[in-house]
DNA sequence: CGCGGCTTTGATGTTCATCAAGTAAAGTGG
DNA sequence: CCACTTTACTTGATGAACATCAAAGCCGCG
């Protein structure tokens, strides 16, 4: 199999380069040079900027999703109206979940947080590919199950948690899986973290007030800096 | 495509008869008869009591599972040490989720909450022909994805409800999904009822008699009797 | 410049978990 | 089969956690 990947990416096309992509490699690993070069040419990347809603909960479904760079928040509106802010999805990426499988209409609303680009394939193409070449399944399957489980995780562990426990678990994870810094510039507002971790508006800026006080954080508008991981850690375990 | 499903079905061996189980369906409608005739073979089916266990979270895995009948309790010990119930399943779901494509390890403890009948396939096997027959893989995709969405919106709609809407949606997903009845037997405890939704064991109680007392439902031990089903619907839909 | 959305803090009340204590039901071993 | 133990169920009282309401300052944007 080696040998074949890198035949493969010796004869890639232009358009469908991004050395570190998931997704490229997973075709080009697993799908004859015709098929994947068909997929190259009808391949679109569009530009979003901050705040651009990328697509909209229940348009109708047609094509595939990949975020080649940026952050993109996936929301819907719970039956309740109340808006809710399933995950924020990171480069790489298939921001779809599983939905597009077995749905019509996309089941949530996706907005860039920042600049991002998407790579988009009509999904009846990438359907194809999975029909034809079982190692290419096999590779979506994993990776889209992944994030869906990762999902369901993330929603037990706010629901064994106080509000003081959330906010530590939602700054840990900015920090650690997404900025890879102790100090970053939040991409949501207040409201929003309260919409991603279900709370209120006021109590998110109370805690994180808190926090500031109890000198565990540095606040400078929507920048924030960690100053002492082992509190927020502790904080984040036992709350 | 309808003419091989006929060929097939009348070719079947006589542990893979039965005729409403989806998988064998999917099986059968896309998978070649050798291939077919080697999982049939294979296929073990084992019988649970109310109450025992099917699989424990951390286990290694190793196995398909499939609900041919009964009812099944999917629950995890959060990383808080709390025990919380995802989901209960159905026959004819797959209840390893999609978990099983990705892990090494059981991500939920598995417990028969009446007598339970399981079909367990070797998963290299289910992988080998996710491999071999696109259609096959497309099948298995769907429906598990569905399963997993489920469980997502499940989480979204109970934390967008305070307790009593919580409660009136568990009685109302029993009578209607379920059971199938506006009388019904509660498979489970008091306890895991909290479990299931978040709450303490002592507000579920308290929430059951509060509805027995506004006569919208009549108790007796385990049997739940809706009467007012319009009531039930306005707690959910307000609460 | 002013309007609307975001942010912040305080006061108040409701919802819910916790604690306590007692009854009923269901196993368990002699 | 009965004493014994444990587990499930139930109700009440109390306090903590959290939502809601209110009011004011702060931008950014047209």
């Amino acid at each position: 199999m080696p040998e074949s990947i890198a035949h493969s990416i010796s004869k890639m096309k232009s358009d469908c380069q991004c050395e570190n992509c998931v997704l490229r490699n997973l075709i080009f690993a697993h799908v004859p040079e015709t098929d994947a070069d068909v997929l190259c040419e009808v391949k679109k990347e569009k530009k979003f900027k901050k705040g651009e809603i990328i697509i909209e909960q229940g348009a109708p479904i047609s094509d595939f999703f990949y975020i080649k760079s940026g952050l993109v928040k996936l929301s819907k509106v719970s039956d309740q109206k109340r808006n809710y802010i399933i995950t924020i999805a990171k480069p790489h990426d298939y921001i779809n979940l599983l939905t597009i499988f077995h749905e019509k209409e996309y089941a949530y609303t996706m907005t860039a947080l920042e600049y991002t680009e998407i790579c988009i394939f009509p999904l009846n193409l990438i359907i194809d590919l999975t029909l034809k070449h079982g190692n290419f399944a096999l590779g979506i399957i994993k990776k889209a199950s992944k994030t869906s489980d990762a999902i369901i995780d993330k929603f037990i562990k706010h629901n064994s948690r106080n509000l003081r426990g959330r906010i530590a678990m939602t700054l840990l994870d900015f920090s650690l899986s997404i900025y890879k810094s102790h100090i970053f510039e939040l991409p949501i507002s207040r409201k929003e973290i309260a919409e991603l971790i279900g709370m209120t508006t006021e109590n998110v800026i109370r805690i994180l007030s808190e926090f500031r006080k109890e000198d565990i954080i540095k606040i400078n508008g929507k920048e924030i800096e960690i100053i002492d991981f082992d509190r927020l850690k502790m904080i984040f375990d036992h709350g």
